[in-house]
DNA sequence: CGCTCGCGTTAACCCGGGTTAAGAAACGCC
DNA sequence: GGCGTTTCTTAACCCGGGTTAACGCGAGCG
């Protein structure tokens, strides 16, 4: 593979030109800034069940998936855990809400499967981005994004029972089902793993 | 009351100067784009029950709540209503995620009270704002607080009780109980009248 | 190979909340 | 002031989902 778009990372051209494509949807970057952009980038590994983020750590960075698959969630203090996000390839992955406001992480994020990640001192972009009307831009259409699903998300707790957010689950995210263990499809639409095997049952054969 | 900010708009210098304040908070703003900002606005009344977006109707403008209250509630197919929130005065009311996505609108919004508005078209803040960075980062940070919120919401309904969930929002709202009638409390915290009216009723006395 | 461990399923029991209905209190509206 | 409407409460009944526990299964590993 080549390596042409930025040398120091070891981003391949494809792996490059794809991130690209990706943010370029959100909104369009001039190649000066992209350039810039990505050189504030650190490649990272994260092994199977590894944590980019924990609660009590301070929030300081996020990340671009580059392969693999991770997991957002709280743990109560019970220890029961709920699940918040996945996040695949192209998504970006972060402590979000913690990083807008500052606050250390009350979040885990964990690798799901071996997963390489493109990581990024927010601290470095802020720096960056304060006078670019671009990358403000970029910033904005991100959180107008982020609002819409989780609005999404509030609609389906309120309007929908834990059957129909099932079905939108796995209409919405079919490529996840192969790979996340059903246990966490349960926590992620609010209910436990006995009750969605009982939904599960139930529509395979009355 | 004098009429100093914006004369055509009509809006007294308390209001133009609480308003400013409100939104300099989140992100400081020149008064030439302040100026020419508020010079987009119009003011409108609504009286109590009336609606300043519904289902169906194109998500077009944005308001700033000078007075009053007001509510954004969807309606299922059976006619149950459910709340998403609540605005009162300096608070911003849209059908955010439809003016996001460009997509008519899915929810009501409407005065609880009667209520005063500044309203902006979505077009007109977003030609005004293009090139400009102060615009953007206020856009950004505006899309950011409301992020916030929406992942705030979630963790109540992953991790809290309907009683829990009662509890926070009455430490959070204390204000907003005296002016909503019960029933749409219950509705915003996802359960039924019947189920909070039994929730008050156990912790008035056991 | 046999062990353990994580995962999914099933069953039994319980409880919170939904549903329906009826009645009381408060609030406009004329 | 009278009257309907809206709001809140209470009760009775039902059901979805929580809880606990037992069992089966496959994967990983010593």
């Amino acid at each position: 593979m080549t390596r042409g778009v930025a040398p120091g990372l070891g981003l391949t051209t494809e792996e490059g030109a794809a991130l690209e494509a990706h943010l370029s949807s959100l909104a369009p970057l001039s190649s000066r800034t992209w350039k810039a952009l990505l050189a504030l980038g650190q490649r990272r590994r994260l092994a199977k069940g590894g944590c980019f983020t924990r609660p009590g750590a301070p929030a300081s960075h996020f990340a671009v998936v580059l392969s693999g698959l991770l997991r957002h969630y709280y743990v109560d203090a019970r220890g029961k855990e709920s699940v918040k996000a996945f996040r695949g390839p192209l998504d970006v992955s972060a402590p979000y809400a913690e990083l807008i406001l500052r606050r250390p992480s009350r979040t885990y994020i964990e690798a799901l499967t071996r997963t390489e990640l493109l990581v990024f001192r927010f601290d470095d972009f802020e720096a960056l981005a304060r006078d670019s009307v671009e990358l403000q831009r970029l910033a904005r259409r991100f959180g107008e994004v982020h609002f819409v699903q989780k609005e999404q998300r509030e609609y389906e707790f309120l309007m929908l029972s834990a059957e129909e957010r099932y079905r939108q689950f796995c209409a919405r995210m079919p490529e996840l089902l192969q790979h996340i263990p059903q246990h966490q499809v349960a926590s992620y639409i609010g209910i436990t793993p006995v009750a969605l095997s009982r939904i599960r049952a139930r529509s395979r054969r009355p």
